[in-house]
DNA sequence: AATGAATGAGAATTCATTCAT
DNA sequence: GATGAATGAATTCTCATTCAT
């Protein structure tokens, strides 16, 4: 029977193990794909053996998943470190959302190839994964209707459909991030693309004929 | 030398082949997704040979470009049978704006599978298509653009960055149809959902602590 | 559409494939034995490609199966071409059993490596080949049951239990085959044996103290 | 320097574990099969290390053949047990075989998966372990052997050939015990059935046309 | 001596594509 | 031109055995 050290020392080793197969997946999956990437890579470029994936991940997808999982694991904590200063007028929640975003669009730099591989190849991983897929959204959304929320309660966000309106603001969130990673938006820096989006979300385009517009506070 | 009857109607069997293979492929890929679709299953639903096929598309990723090219051909007839009248106003821009994607909604609704196959599956098939789908992508932003430079124009709409704002428009559309067709709105009828949307758009949900907001125009 | 000519050619070539097929798969089987053959090695020794093989039987399983089924059908086929002149009295029973099994053996000759394959590896294969493994010894018993019932009517068998008999029958049948092909009973000639054998099944090994035995008509 | 007492507690403590693994194997083997068995589910069902198994037993075949010889020995321990009481006639040839054949019916019970496991996979194990399967059965022929040639040498049993009516003796009885096992012979009670194959071995199913069989002692 | 993590050779199977008819 | 049989490269996954602790 092992001893206690020996075994400690076992998990210890287990869990590099792990995170060493995780490294080299994420690496892997950037580079060829969900569909393209072999395992026979990955464990290839984890320095393991073959058999050592099985023993690890039930196989590709599993995979897979557990490094979606680890992924929203550290997006979730990041948010959560973030202070949740509440704004008091419309100014301060412009001013504030400005600076979250740009706070989350400096982390996320780190993770992109993995938020973009999440986001592009998950939808046909299959039926499970989608679902994790969808409950990361419906997280995201849910931490911008509470946003929204406490913003349309003190009575300087307009009494909208919270919901469509939190989903549609986490869309155009990773549709631009998409635009932005792959270079369509040129003539803009990232800083200024996030001005323009928040103005956008927080006064939309329109503007009423009398003029007074509410929007382009620069 | 065939006669020019007989060279015509070989042509016009041709096309039906063609045709049939396509609207096979069409279903399979809906149901198999890219990935999961066999050619096999392609001839056998088409009831034609398996060599057949390669008389008529290079390989898989050719026929699913093929679908492509036919698709994005009818949605852009369609659009351009959409009358142009220019809206003179804020109110006319939001009313014709509603109008306009309700309408395209329910046109979509025949090609929502196939849609959402090709927004999902699309970034995953391979560089090339990649590229086909940001063109596809980028002609309704540029649709949208002109509709927006126009307003801006006229001064009913704010002097935003048309571009971006064009392309988070798409964006958010694109989201906001796979989050409906996904039951994920399931509290609003489609027509309502377009209005929140469209209202969002033109006024954003953020009130000036005045109180005479932009928004809601009901 | 191909021409009746060309379904007719494709259905021979087909017919032989699947034969060569076979035959390759009874070599390896008999080398190997069922677990230690490779589809790769049968395959090649066919001359064909890995993939045709799965276009002619489900998997290794199949084939063997396949494998079985013709040579029960010609060993059935073979039973049936023997005349069935029934015997009228308890000698002419005899010499007609030792004619049939010397005829029977001598036939088996030829496929005897097959028949000690289905004997000594069809239990390990599966559950459903076993079931089929036992019909055909079924089949057998029921042929010798045939006869045995024949004889009792006649009155020139003992009122057994033709139902055990004839499975005993049948089992002592393959075991002294198998004996006798791995040499076991080096001091008879297999002349001798089946005389043996049948004087054995005829009279037992038994004799009354009287000493009128029934046995060794000799 | 380990104490005396020491080594011996070590070595009293390895034999249980050879024991352990043992029975773990033969509940494996039993359940699936030699090709089927895992040695992880060996070893898992023991209690033991992956690499323990290893310290023991240098493979599957192995094990599977430590297995038998323990069964071998354990079988022949009970016949040795059996008193040897030489019959001096034929009726009480018969009764004693009776006799025996049901006791050792009773005892096989207990071995019976055992016992069937080995006629069943043995043959598809090895050569080497089809040797020692030969061995067994050559055993156990002659002590058939040795009952026969006493009769034959008392003048109640036939000069036959008695290696050859040995053997099939042996043949006989694991075929009827196979089939008894699988519920081939359901209309029959296990001491009918006993009885119903001695008296075909004593006097088999024929019947001299005077009609003075010897059959049927009942 | 015991352990169980690691290994990798090996086998089965699939399916896009080719090609003879 | 149409066909569908043939192909084999490619990939996954298993499991007996080894080995560091």
């Amino acid at each position: 029977m092992p001893s206690e050290f020996r075994k400690q020392a076992d998990a210890r080793r287990r869990e590099q193990r792990r995170e060493a197969l995780l490294d080299a997946a994420a690496a892997v999956f950037v580079r060829r794909g969900y569909h393209g990437a072999l395992v026979s890579e990955i464990v290839s470029e984890a320095g393991a053996g073959q058999g050592t994936f099985y023993r690890y991940f039930r196989d590709k997808q599993g995979i897979f998943e557990a490094l979606f999982d680890r992924f929203v694991a550290s997006v979730f904590a990041e948010f959560s470190e973030m202070s949740a200063n509440l704004p008091r007028n419309v100014e301060e929640y412009r001013a504030a959302s400005v600076a979250a975003i740009r706070r989350i669009a400096a982390r996320a730099e780190g993770n992109r190839d993995l938020l973009m591989l999440f986001v592009r190849e998950g939808p046909t991983v299959g039926e499970a994964f989608e679902r994790k897929l969808r409950g990361f959204y419906d997280g995201l959304a849910a931490l911008a209707r509470g946003y929204l929320d406490h913003a349309i309660a003190g009575g300087f966000a307009r009494p909208c459909h919270a919901d469509a309106v939190s989903q549609a603001l986490v869309g155009m969130a990773f549709w631009m991030a998409q635009q932005w990673w792959h270079g369509r938006v040129p003539d803009l820096t990232i800083e200024r693309l996030i001005e323009e989006m928040v103005d956008f979300a927080f006064f939309g385009f329109g503007r009423s004929a009398a003029g007074g517009d509410g929007g382009t506070v620069r």
